[in-house]
Order: C-alpha cells, then structure tokens, then sequence
DNA sequence: GCGACAG
DNA sequence: ATCTTGTCGC
C-alpha cells in the first residue's frame, strides 16, 4: 500500500526535505498545504483510533515518540510502540509539527497495526494558518486525524457548560476553526479540531468516544505515558551504557 | 511597539 | 515541554 501518499505534495522528495526548514519556508509550506486539508464527515465508522505524542528530553537533544492503537467498543488498547529521535527543530508557537511530526510519523509506521483514524496531541484546524500538526500529519497520513489539544493557540470563545459532553464554538473571526470540548464534568475543556478528513461534529464525537475517565482521549493519554516511559528507560540504558 | 503564544 | 512534593477538592 503507498503511504505515506507522495501524490498530495506533488513531490514526496520535496516534502522528505521539506522538514528541514526556516520559519519563513516553513510559513509559506503551510500556507500552500492548508488548501489540501479536506474538512469532511466520516466515509465509515473507525474501527482502531491510534493516538500519539512526544516526550522531549532537552539535556541530550533527543525526543522519545510514542504511537498506541485502540480497538473501539469496547475501548481497548491492542498495540504500542516508541522511537527515539534527536530534536530536529524548536519549540516555536504556530510551528509545531515541523517539531513533532516526524517522529510521529516514525512512530506510526512502527506500530504494528493498521488504525481508520488518529488523535493528535495539540491543533488541527485552529492554527494561524490552518494548519496545525493533526492537519500536518493527517494530510501525510491521508486517513481521519483529530487534533486535541489541552489548551488554545487562537481563536475567541464562551465557556462550555460544566458537564461532560458541554460544547462550546471555537472560532477566529466569522469562520469557526474548533470546538472547546468538556470531556470531563467539572474539569478543564480541552480544544478540538479537525485535523484532516474529518468534520467539527465527527471531531467531537470521536474525541468522546475514546475517552474513558479522563480529561484526554485514552489513545494520546497512553502514548503520552509511553513516551514519558520510554524516556525514563532511554536515558537509564544509555547511561549503563557509558554515555 | 506590545502582548499572546499548541507542545 | 520540563523542573517536582505535597496539598486541595470532587
Ligand atoms: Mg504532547
């Protein structure tokens, strides 16, 4: 199967070097991309949601990538995988998939199950330019992706009701960019957005769906505590090893 | 120029 | 994101 998907770039030799970029490049590659993202209801109901995140580890310059696979009703973990990788790039808000998405993408192709749909810890659609990370990597991906991130990067909104399910419209202007999501009652919302293939209201849902107990999605909140795990031992194991 | 600012 | 123990509230 060709993925990830070289036609949606024009280039996939373009795009393979198109990580290692300064802000000005990486601006303009967002804007030229944003036009492909596709906010659209879901074709089929997913089967697995896979869910990712990153554990940075600053004093030795390397990143720790976490991917982990759900199977939905009932909500269960079926496959996990971790990667390790050197920083590439900055923190820099509004660029941060040039950060995160290559080892995501590292990660993904490591997880030995294939998954319908992706949760992705941080924007989709509510990013400057409209293209956050979950767009990013959705676009590479070409599958539903979701972006839930814990807090806002722009966009005006009201507070959502206090119980779990409550919505309120996340927008930037007259256009609305995300919803701001209670996932738990009477805990801090958290901001969703499509990130590519996939609607507000699919978002949404499929954020609902796979959270059992906890503020976050339980596929992000897994891979956030293998990527912490990984980290922990990465650093253990290189330290026995000398270095 | 100043403040905001995913992870 | 990361540095970090105990403490407050549902
Ligand atoms: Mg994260």
């Amino acid at each position: 199967m060709p993925w990830p998907p070289k036609e949606a770039y024009g280039s996939l030799d373009a795009m393979l070097h198109a990580w290692d970029l300064e802000i000005p490049a990486a601006k303009a590659l967002q804007a030229e991309l944003a036009p492909q993202v596709r906010v659209e209801p879901l074709r089929s109901p997913p089967k697995v949601v896979a869910g990712v995140d990153i554990a940075f580890d600053k004093p030795s310059g390397r990143l720790f990538a976490a991917a982990v696979a759900f199977r939905l009703d009932p909500l269960e973990q079926i496959a996990a995988v971790s990667v390790c990788r050197p920083i590439p790039f900055p923190y820099v808000p509004g660029y941060l998939s040039f950060r995160e998405a290559p080892a995501i993408l590292a990660a993904l192709e490591a997880l030995p199950v294939s998954f319908d749909a992706l949760l992705v810890d941080g924007q989709g659609l509510a990013h400057p330019r409209r293209f956050g990370l979950a767009c990013h990597v959705g676009l590479w991906i070409d599958r539903p992706t979701v972006g839930c991130a814990k807090s806002r990067l722009i966009g005006e909104h009201e507070e959502p009701g206090i119980e779990r399910g409550s919505t309120a419209i996340l927008r930037k202007g007259d256009d609305r960019i995300g919803t701001v999501l209670r996932t738990r009652t009477n805990v801090r919302p958290l901001f969703v957005s499509p990130g590519h293939r996939i609607d507000f209201a699919g978002s949404i849902e499929l954020t609902l769906r796979c959270t059992a107990g906890y503020r976050m999605p339980e596929p992000t909140r897994q891979a956030d505590r293998l990527a912490a795990a990984a980290k922990r031992e990465g650093l253990a194991a290189s330290e026995s090893a000398g270095g």
